[in-house]
DNA sequence: AGTGGTTGTCGAACCGGTTCGACACCCGTC
DNA sequence: GACGGGTGTCGAACCGGTTCGACAACCACT
């Protein structure tokens, strides 16, 4: 193994003056500048990042818990992990992954040794056993997802109650006046699952408030329970002419339910998902949704972690709480309701 | 920061007392060894993993390597992540993850610079460029897919060939005569991903041998687009009785396409895949399939891999290349051509 | 009492970087 | 010609662990 050492040695300086003309830390002339760079390159030099994190206390590398627990769709989860790591990369961070069970012992493991100079939480329980652990812990973390308790952390989620209103107001808009709501397994909210009651419970109000009936039931996260399950809520509620998606695997299952039962979206029941943009692609999902925007929320929490670590002074600055407005990407399954088209032949 | 400096002086021995006392290296009496753990205890301490990592040239994190390429199934490359993550968490190394786009950069920066004991590389292509960057390294690494050169490397892999002959097999010896297989796109042969043409070229040869014609198609990732080539290859042979998948998102799309048409499997038409079961369950996959395995191969590669980090001598022991023998998950989507049952109501 | 072998502990060196203080040198200035 | 201020380089200390050699204390034997 090549040393700074030895590569001082090749270039006739010291083991200072090496570091420095790599940092530039201090002023080193340009021939002797040139003289280390080149003795690094002949000899494959590349520092020990052990050694430095030693010596500068920094790792350069980022803690990600990931949280695939049961009755949880492990597919979106990947398009948060890779909003978080592809941004920490841009950043020049690398990415300890976690994805153990037991989320307050792994972090607790890799903050207390010093693996990472930061952590970023992932899929947040409103009550989450990981938040005393990383509070206490001295490095700075960022959470995606929205917990009961903010403080001392930087949180940034997607504002799921305006999301519920935002859907209930979009179909009422249209002139809908019963509407269907699927959310996550009832155990996922009961779990801590904060985001599926915050949806839930504003989207009921704003019907409530504007005359509207809308059913809202919990719906499975596997295959094929779940379309069992939509299957029966479509017979239970006749007249519905609207339904709002709030369970990635609803979504997914959706397209085979409908041409089973020969529904047309829009013309007989208007559909609306909240899911990303990446999985409507892999999953062919051709509704209208609302964007989950797992990379954006990946961006803002990376860059507010980096700024934490980078400067004593950031990390004296006022905890943020930022839940992004929901935005509505329109793939044209909703419309006023009984307006039936002709159908299609399921091959456009 | 507490260090084992301050537990030594807490428990009033000296620093490599408290290093014995902690590893077990020397033996040490049993009164000792209690005051330096009450010490630590008392005093909250972690082994710092950097300065550890210096002193012992062992950092107890494997890299993993993944990549994420355009017109590839991302949902499925997930399954081969987590195979790899939980595996290695078992046996204490944790995990630097790796999404960046040029493999062969970042494998060089994290083997070079020391943060990884070993690695292991997904989604392998023929010829892979972080091939030689992993041979030069000083680290070993374990390879989940098959490259066209193994030698100086452990392989373990899917056989897929064996796959493709064993769906031919299947199809044939419940009489089909015509069969339609739909591989990953083009794209993704030709840019390297052998596991396309090693399952496809079996199949054809296998096919041609028992006088069976087989329609090979390359198929799109993406959705809706490998709809469309579904419908549009069902339209070009409609006499073929049987279908085989080696494309997740050829499979996450039949299902709507089969309703689409009124098709009924296996009464119309005979389906087997090439997928996990993980995956089948995510995307409602009703077909027979053989398991793809990808936590298998996970635990198989972490397995040999912290092997060869352990020992000098584990480390001079042949290379091994391990193809699994795939196994046929039977969901009673094929049966003898022309035996259509009668038409379910879709509900079941 | 002297010898020899364990057993338990300590001090010092080392891993490979970074950083601080010291200082030699060179320049321009009074 | 002495002086002050940069500029460029070096030596030493330090980060927080591990490990090796030395050695004191103790036991059992002859």
């Amino acid at each position: 193994m090549v040393t700074i050492g030895d590569v001082a040695r090749e270039a006739g300086v010291s083991r200072s003056t090496a570091s420095y003309a790599f940092s530039g830390k201090r002023a080193i002339s340009a021939q002797v500048r040139q003289r280390v760079l080149d003795a690094a390159g002949r000899l494959g030099y590349t520092a020990n990042a052990g050694a430095r994190a030693l010596a500068t206390s920094q790792t350069m590398v980022i803690g990600l818990l990931a949280r695939f627990l049961e009755d949880e769709f492990a597919p979106a989860m990947l398009q948060y992990m890779l909003g978080v790591s592809d941004n920490a990369r841009e950043l020049g961070y690398d990415i300890l992954l976690v994805t153990e069970a037991d989320g307050a012992r792994a972090l607790r493991r890799i903050t207390d040794s010093r693996m990472v100079d930061g952590v970023v939480l992932l899929n947040v329980a409103h009550d989450d056993v990981r938040l005393p652990v990383l509070r206490a812990a001295p490095q700075p973390g960022a959470l995606v997802g929205l917990p009961g308790d903010c403080t001392g952390l930087d949180v940034f989620d997607l504002d799921f109650e305006s999301t519920g209103r935002l859907m209930v107001d979009h179909m009422h808009g249209l002139g809908h006046r019963e509407l269907l709501l699927v959310s996550q397994p009832e155990h996922v909210a009961t779990r801590g699952g904060a985001y599926v009651w915050r949806l839930r419970d504003a989207a009921l109000e704003r019907a409530r408030a504007l005359g509207i009936r809308l059913h809202a039931v919990f719906g499975e996260s596997s295959q094929p329970d779940i379309g069992a399950t939509l299957h029966a809520l479509l017979d239970a509620h006749p007249s519905a002419t609207g339904l709002l998606l709030n369970n990635e695997a609803a979504a997914a299952a959706l397209p085979s339910v409908l041409n089973a039962r020969g529904l047309d979206v829009p013309g007989d029941l208007s559909v609306v998902g909240r899911y990303s943009d990446e999985f409507a692609r892999s999953f062919s999902l051709p509704y209208s949704f609302v964007e989950s925007a797992p990379d954006r929320l990946g961006d803002l929490a990376v860059r507010q972690l980096v700024r934490r670590i980078g400067s004593t002074q950031a990390r004296e600055e006022p905890y943020v709480v930022r839940l992004l407005t929901p935005e509505f990407a329109d793939r044209g399954s909703t419309a006023a309701p009984g307006s039936r088209r002709p159908r299609g032949t399921g091959r456009s």
